[in-house]
DNA sequence: CGTAAACTTTACGTATACGTCAACCAGGCC
DNA sequence: GGCCTGGTTGACGTATACGTAAAGTTTACG
């Protein structure tokens, strides 16, 4: 089984290449990086990422779909990279995720609760798109989906 | 039973009343008022609010919650309460009813994910924070929590 | 009647998250 | 060499979602 995932350390990425892939202007990785969010390495001028850069990328881009702004990321992604050494802040650690998971869980509520009344009005919708329509075609005894 | 919680329409609310129990300034509730989020009748020059502008209201924040923009939300809110009586806007109801389904699972997705993570870290934080502090009280033999 | 609380409009200010030029450099190909 | 592709640094512009200050009005209370 393999051990770690741990990506190949070797493999970089050009801005662009990232880009393409995450469906971003580079504009915004630049910008994500002045927030401190990417570390690219530099090839001359040129900005080299790593896999670790990739995959803060990409939880940046799930926190962005969450809602969360972008400082919020950093704070939490710095969080998950800080060492944690002290049992201060491991506790403190422990603090900020149960906040965390706490905004996750109220986010849980809203979602299932939306998601229910949207079924639901697919549900009628689709009621009355069946119903409505007196069929303009010969008249169908009844039961005639082709 | 109660037929509905159809709320009574004589129930209505003053700007300050609303941002109280919202938590919002009533700045921002004038500025929903701007993008067409809540529509309050005037009582002289004064706003009053409906029951159905404090509903909008709480869709506006739950829309929030979950990273919708203002705008996002009034479109939504509006296609909830658009006629919808010929075939054509039934149907269009119900693509953009699928799209919109397609953005919560997404979400759905991305919060588990994220939660799992964050469940995940704070067993293993818990686990370091029990083992690591070797005990200062008088050697408990095993098992102890009282 | 005075005044404090709550409301009003107007208007400028601010943070976030990029978009959009502009002007320049480096490498590859014909 | 000339040009294309892709990358670089500014620097200014823009949309969203309000904050905040100014100045006036309305209502309730004592």
């Amino acid at each position: 089984m393999p051990v770690n995932p741990e990506p190949n350390p070797a493999v970089t990425y050009a801005i662009g290449e990232l880009a393409r892939e995450f469906d971003l202007t580079t504009r915004a990785i630049r910008f994500y990086e002045d927030c401190g969010l990417v570390n690219p390495q530099r090839s001359g001028r040129k900005r080299v990422y790593t896999a670790r850069d990739r995959t803060r990328l990409k939880l940046t881009l799930r926190g962005k779909r969450l809602g969360l702004t972008l400082a919020e990321v950093k704070d939490l992604v710095g969080m998950y990279e800080s060492p944690r050494d002290t049992e201060a802040q491991l506790k403190k650690f422990i603090v900020v995720l149960a906040e965390h998971r706490a905004q996750l869980e109220q986010q849980m509520t809203d979602l299932n609760a939306t998601l229910g009344e949207v079924r639901a009005h697919e549900k009628e919708a689709r009621r009355l798109l069946a119903d409505s329509p007196p069929r303009r075609t010969r008249k169908a005894p009844h039961g005639d989906t082709p």
